[in-house]
DNA sequence: ACACATCTACGACGTTGCGTAGTAGACGAT
DNA sequence: ATCGTCTACTACGCAACGTCGTAGATGTGT
């Protein structure tokens, strides 16, 4: 259910119910009560607006899943030898996109 | 449970208990039975010995770990978005092994 | 004021994975 | 024959998840 967040930002359940229609076939209450756990584990924020409430992803995806890297790392033992074996994983343009980001970072740094 | 995989390698499901034994009071059934669920998903193999079987674990924490990253870069929709913040997240020395992975790779692939 | 639509809150049901364990059956050793 | 050791199969409780229904509050049109 996490592709509600392609979806722009601060959304209605109704929104969501809308958007996710087309392409399921769903109740109305099954989209609230998935907004609501979700909001129940952080992984979205909800404001107030007038008797409803809008939903907004608490992180877009890209952080959800460096989080997620980052907790398989974790749980590695030896990171060294997990970092190796990930970037051995990786294809050739990640490689190069996480030297680019790797270049950013030490030049934010210093 | 993965902390069997701390041992060496290929043990009796008798060995693997003595050993949870020590840290652990479960039943030797259980254990069977976590190592035969370990193997149905693949996590581990397993070979005869006489009557018995010795289980192996099919990847090394590590590479575990490195195949986690994986999927969650997979899911990141923008991967370079989902790179830079993940070395963000990364500690000094973290993004130095990092560095140094990617070294070895370039390395090795010219 | 009343009916109707729209929301939220809360509970419920089935499925799945997991940790735990018991029982049954096979087989070798004593 | 009886034990001990193994595997295979089954089961139970629990939590998470996807799905949904019902109840109650509140706003809107006539």
């Amino acid at each position: 259910m996490e592709q509600l967040w392609a979806a722009p930002d601060a959304l209605t359940v109704r929104a969501v119910y809308e958007q996710v229609s087309t392409t399921r076939d769903l109740a109305y209450t099954t989209v609230m009560t998935v907004l609501d756990r979700l909001a129940k584990k952080k992984l979205t924020e909800r404001e107030r607006d007038g008797k409803a409430w809008r939903y907004r992803a608490a992180a877009p995806r890209e952080e959800m899943a460096a989080d997620l890297m980052r907790d398989a790392l974790d749980r590695a033992g030896d990171r060294r030898e997990a970092l190796v074996r990930f970037v051995d994983q990786v294809s050739d343009e990640e490689a190069a996109l996480l030297r680019e980001a790797l270049a950013r970072l030490e030049e934010r740094e210093g």
